[in-house]
Formats: C-alpha cells, structure tokens, sequence
DNA sequence: GATCGCCCTG
DNA sequence: CAGGGCGATC
C-alpha cells in the first residue's frame, strides 16, 4: 500500500532512518494506493457520480419486471438473464444508472424501498411505452385481409383506450402509493428530526454540565457533516433550482411558476402538501412531468439521472474541497502545540456542534472534545510525555483525538523544506460523508418503515441524532439471511482491526461503545475481546519477529541511531495487511509511532539478553498498553469505517 | 467467583 | 481466529 506520504522521509540528520526491510523500488503494495504525488483530487469522485462517468453507469438495469402482473424482483441478479436485446435500447436511451451506482463500495444491494419506487416509474414508463407501440406499431399486419379496415380501425382504438384507462388507473395507484409512502417518510423522519435535534442538543447540555468523554463524543457523532449539510443544503437550494429548471425545460409547461420554489426544494414540501393531495417527487420532478406524453418517462429518467448525479456530485465535490481547504497551509515553524491548534480549528469545524461555535465557553485544550473515556486530557499528555520519556527520538505527538480528519501531515512534527504534498484524504471521511450525503439524498425516496425491522444480532434503535439515521444505508440493505452472518462478523472485525490502529487494549466498555449496534451479552463481549487479544498477539509476534531479525543483522548498532518503522518497510506491510487488508484506510501515524516504540522495546529487550526472562515481554506489554489512543468516532457508526467487499 | 490477558494448540 | 488452560487482579 503506502498510499501516504512517507512520514518519515524528511528526517533531521540526526536521526538515523533504517528502513527495516524495505520494500524493493517499485514494489506494489495490495490493494488500491493513492498517487504518492497527492490524493486524487475531489473531480476524480464527482466524476464517478455523473451520468455518464464510471463504465457500468452506462447501463441500466431495469429494478422491475414489466410483466402486467406487476411482479417485483428483488433479485439484480436474475434481472440481467431478463430483459434480453433490452441493453442496447437502455443505452439508447441514455437510462440513469441504477441509484446504487451511487453507494459506497459494498453497499450496492440497495433497498427493496427504493426499488419499488423506480420499478413502479419504469414500469409506468414502460406500460406507456407498450401502449405507444401497441398503437402504432401493429401498421399492415393489423390490416385485416377481407379489407374490414374500418371494424380492425374500430377494435384497435378500443383497445388503446382501454390500455389507456388501465394505465391511468395504475397512474392513480401509484400516485396514491406514492403519497402514502411519503406521509410515512414525513411521518417517520420529518418530525423527529425537530425532534431528534433539539433532543440532542437538551441532552448535549446535560452532557456538559456532568459528563465528559464517551458519551459526549456520542453526541457530537453526526454534527460535522450535520452542520456542514445544512449549511450547503441553504447554499445549494438557489443554485439546484436554477440548475433543475435548466435541466428540464419542460418544466415550466406543466408547473405554475409561482409553485416552482416550493416543488424544487424537496425540504419545502411540507406535511401539508402531502395531505392535500400534492405528489411530492423528489429529484424535484412534479406531476407534470409525471404525466406527460411519450417522452415523459423518458424526461424523467434524464432528469433524475442528472438531478442526482450533479447535486451528488457537486456536494461531495464541496465536502472534499472544504477538507482540502481546511488543511492549513504550512506548519513551517510551528510548534507541535500551534500546529495543533490549527487542526483542532479545522477539526472543530467538523467535529463540533453548531452550538459549540455558539458558546462562549472556551475550551481550554482540545480535551473538552476528547470522545474517548482514555484520552482524559491529562492521561493522553501523559501517553504522549510517556512515549518522549522512552524513545527521546520519537517525534512529538500531539494529542490526537480525531487522528485521521486531516491529514497526518498536520502532525508531522519535523516540518518538511518543500511544500509538502497534500495527504489523502483519509477515507473514513470521506466513506462518513459519502454515506451521509447518499442516506440524504436517499431519504428524499420512500421507504418502508417496516424494513428497519432489526436483525437478531443488529439492535436498531434510531438515532437521536440526525436525521436520516446514518446507518441508514444500512437497513436499506435487507436483514441478513442467517447464512450471512459470518459476512456480517467478517464485517465487524474488520472495524475492530481498524479499531486496533487505535485501540490495543480496549475494555469491554468501549468495546460496547463502538459496537452500538451489537446486542452485548457475555459471549460476544468475550468474543470481541478475544478478537484484540488476537489482533495483539500477531502484533507482538511482528514486533518480536522483526526486532529479532534487526538484532540480527545488526541493525541501530550505533550510538544514537533510533530504530525507526518506515511506512514502506516490510513489517509495517505486514502489519497493514492484517489490520487493514482492503487497503483503504489510512494507518494513522500514531499506529506507527506506537509500533516503532514497540519494535524498539523488543528489540532492546533481545539486544540486552532480557529474553531469557520468561516474563520479559511483560514489561514491553505494560508500555504498550498505555499507548491506546482515542478511536475516532466515526466508528461508533454501525458499518463505518468497514466497506463490507473488505472482509477477513 | 468473575474478568481479563497471555499462551498454546488446532 | 477460536478454544482452552492458567495466572493475575479485583
């Protein structure tokens, strides 16, 4: 992998870099890398979001049958076996990629709810479509041979008109489908979000008034991108209106222009509307659109197919943009403790309630957002004086409550001579917003409450926070047959590895915080526990294994020289192979400092004999311990930070 | 006694 | 990665 700036590749004479085992030039790591140059800019991924960008968008797959009977499939498997001689008229057409084109990686089974939605517009569309055909498509062979023109004329007529009337009772149908479905949403979500927020702001009160830690980096889980979504959901509106009306020009045929604001913005619609009989479509599509001619369905995919893919786009483009931004532009020259303080700046932008900026409390360190209950202010300084007591040579490392929000470049305690390349963005957050902005945008589709019916092993009780629930795509996903439980823990420990990079001796406590969607009895506790008990023991055996070999070959013989873990060596490889198999999560540089530290102790404790003590690694384990730093909490949301195509 | 962590084994 | 044994700690 290495997809980071070499952290390490700047080092001040003194320090002596070896590089352990090195890979050779050029060797590939597995898995996806970014461009050591920099991260991929920000139009890389609108690019994926428009229309016609990533290859598979160019093909639709109908969500529905088109039998009359209106049979649903589920499966998106079987509907490629369907539908056959079907792609080139897709293509044709220009359909809209299917709307999981647009989920994270892993997400791509999308919810049977959204998929009744577009497979009751496609099959609208395509019941009109046949009835266009059936009426003029049946030219010289509805001739009849005898010549009774008139009667076939007659028949044919009759028979368009009744198709006429049944599709337009099935319009009807699933007009009043589609209001229903909305009064639920509306029912659902719309409320508790009013409800949901000032609930959490009430109980966030509470939170600072007695509690710290744990529970209030609960509380603080949603607000970044919350705070953000608002903000670029008022700047946007002005902007998607225009944008819409330019993307359908029909629109002011069918639509009464004093309604226009009202029907472009989804958020207008209120419960309102919906009881007096309005279809609210979201995509900013209206009745009109709904209703018209041949050419209409066809309008109406077009339009949500750009709808969605540009506002999509143009808002994670923002969300990248503002993280780019937000990176200060030079730490030359400051200090640990200042450069610090411009990341928690940028962080807090993200991090921190609306109400935070609000009130005039000054927080006198960046403890007052430390989310876990370890990184009491006082003990993270200490992790930190801990490990300079130590290792003397190891950079300072500021606190790290929120490690991977911007890049570790910000913590880079030795600032490089030459502008330094910017660090990718760390896929978390990118995986958070992505997951936010499309469980928004999603939100605007109807959904069945009823599949928010929770598994056995998944405990959902929404989210007080905001609204949609994050985990919203989640449940869009259908509960998991019981025979995919085992992907389903494959998922979990794949979270819990990457809690490792923070985390070696996690309590059961914060084990059950991070894991809210787990149903915690004794067994599963154990079982995670167990989990870290494994994950350190490989990461003990490495560090053993490798300082054994450094022992050796004689490496940091000499006077002075630290022993340093470079992200392009082969233990750091190893390690990240097993922690962090898909590759695409950014190891934090704490990991790697407490690893160095770790390589350092055994390989001391191996060069000084101590390995003849049975219990000399008791001591080393003591060290580590005290070096858990605090998980980032974007991983108590359920799923996140995993892609569920990573499994172990 | 319960819990946890390490070690060993498969 | 899981199961079991064993010791340490509370």
């Amino acid at each position: 992998m290495d997809p980071s700036p070499d952290h390490f590749g700047n080092q001040p004479p003194q320090m002596c870099p070896y590089r352990l085992y090195s890979s050779p030039p050029g060797a590939t790591p597995s898995g996806p890398a970014f461009p050591s140059s920099g991260p991929p800019s920000y139009p890389l991924i609108s690019h994926l979001l428009q229309p016609g960008g990533p290859r598979n968008c160019g093909t639709y797959q109908y969500p529905g049958s088109f039998t009359e009977s209106g049979s649903e499939r589920e499966d998106e498997e079987d509907e490629e076996d369907e539908e056959e001689g079907a792609e080139g008229e897709r293509q044709g057409r220009g359909m809209a990629p299917p709307l999981s084109q647009f989920l994270p990686l892993g997400k791509r089974r999308y919810s049977s709810d959204v998929g009744d939605w577009c497979q009751e517009l496609l099959r609208m569309k395509r019941l009109r479509a046949q009835t266009f055909i059936s009426g003029e498509g049946e030219g010289p062979q509805g001739q009849g041979p005898g010549g009774a023109g008139l009667q076939d004329r007659r028949e044919r007529r009759e028979g368009r008109w009744q198709a006429r009337q049944e599709l337009k009772e099935k319009l009807q149908e699933t007009r009043g489908k589609l209001r229903e479905l909305q009064q639920r949403v509306w029912q659902a979500y719309g409320r508790r979000q009013r409800e949901g927020e000032e609930h959490r702001w009430a109980e966030e009160g509470a939170a600072r008034g007695g509690r710290r830690g744990v529970e209030d980096g609960a509380m603080h889980r949603d607000a970044g991108p919350e705070v953000f979504l608002e903000e670029e959901e008022e700047n946007n509106r002005d902007q998607d209106r225009a944008h819409s009306q330019k993307l359908l020009p029909g629109r002011s045929h069918n639509v009464s222009s004093s309604n226009d604001g009202e029907k472009y913005s989804n958020k207008a619609v209120g419960k309102e509307d919906l009881d007096k009989g309005k279809v609210w479509l979201g995509c900013g599509l209206v009745r009109g659109e709904w209703e018209a001619r041949v050419g209409g369905g066809q309008k109406f995919v077009q339009a949500l197919k750009q709808e969605l893919g540009s506002a999509v786009a143009r808002v994670i483009d923002r969300v990248v943009h503002m993280y780019s931004q937000s990176q200060p532009p030079s730490v030359a020259g400051l200090a640990p403790l200042d450069g610090e303080g411009q990341k928690r700046e940028g962080v807090s932008r993200f991090s921190r309630p609306a109400t935070s900026l609000e009130q005039p409390e000054v927080l006198p360190t960046a403890l007052k957002s430390l989310p876990g209950k370890k990184p009491a202010p006082s003990q993270s300084s200490h992790q930190n004086l801990l490990l300079h007591q130590l290792h003397p040579g190891l950079p300072h490392l500021p606190h790290t409550y929120l490690p991977p929000l911007l890049p570790t470049r910000v913590k880079e305690p030795f600032p490089p001579s030459y502008p330094p390349a910017p660090a990718p963005l760390s896929l978390p957050v990118l995986h958070y917003t992505m997951q936010h902005l499309l469980a928004r945008s999603l939100a605007n589709l109807p959904l069945h409450r009823e599949c928010l019916s929770p598994d056995t092993f998944l405990d959902f009780h929404p989210h007080t926070s905001s609204f949609p629930p994050l985990r919203l795509l989640g449940l869009l996903e259908p509960p998991l047959p019981s025979s995919d439980r085992g992907r389903d823990r494959g998922v979990r420990g794949v979270k819990a590895k990457l809690m490792f990079f923070y985390t070696r001796y996690p309590s059961s406590n914060t084990l059950k915080t991070y894991f809210p969607d787990v149903k915690f009895n004794r067994c599963i506790t154990s079982q995670l526990i167990k989990w870290f008990s494994n994950f350190r023991e490989f990461f003990y055996i490495q560090m053993e294994r490798f300082a054994r070999q450094a022992v050796r070959e004689g490496l940091a013989g000499g006077h002075g020289a630290v022993l340093r873990l470079r992200r392009d060596s082969e233990l750091f490889r190893t390690l990240n192979l097993h922690y962090n198999k898909s590759n695409d999560y950014h190891v934090p540089e704490r990991f790697v400092e407490v690893s160095e530290l770790a390589l350092r102790e055994f390989f001391t404790a191996i060069q000084a004999g101590r390995d003849s003590d049975p219990c000399w690694k008791k001591s080393i384990y003591k060290i580590i311990c005290k070096l858990d730093s605090p998980v980032p909490d974007y991983f108590r949301m359920p799923g996140c930070p995993t892609d569920t195509h990573s499994t172990t």
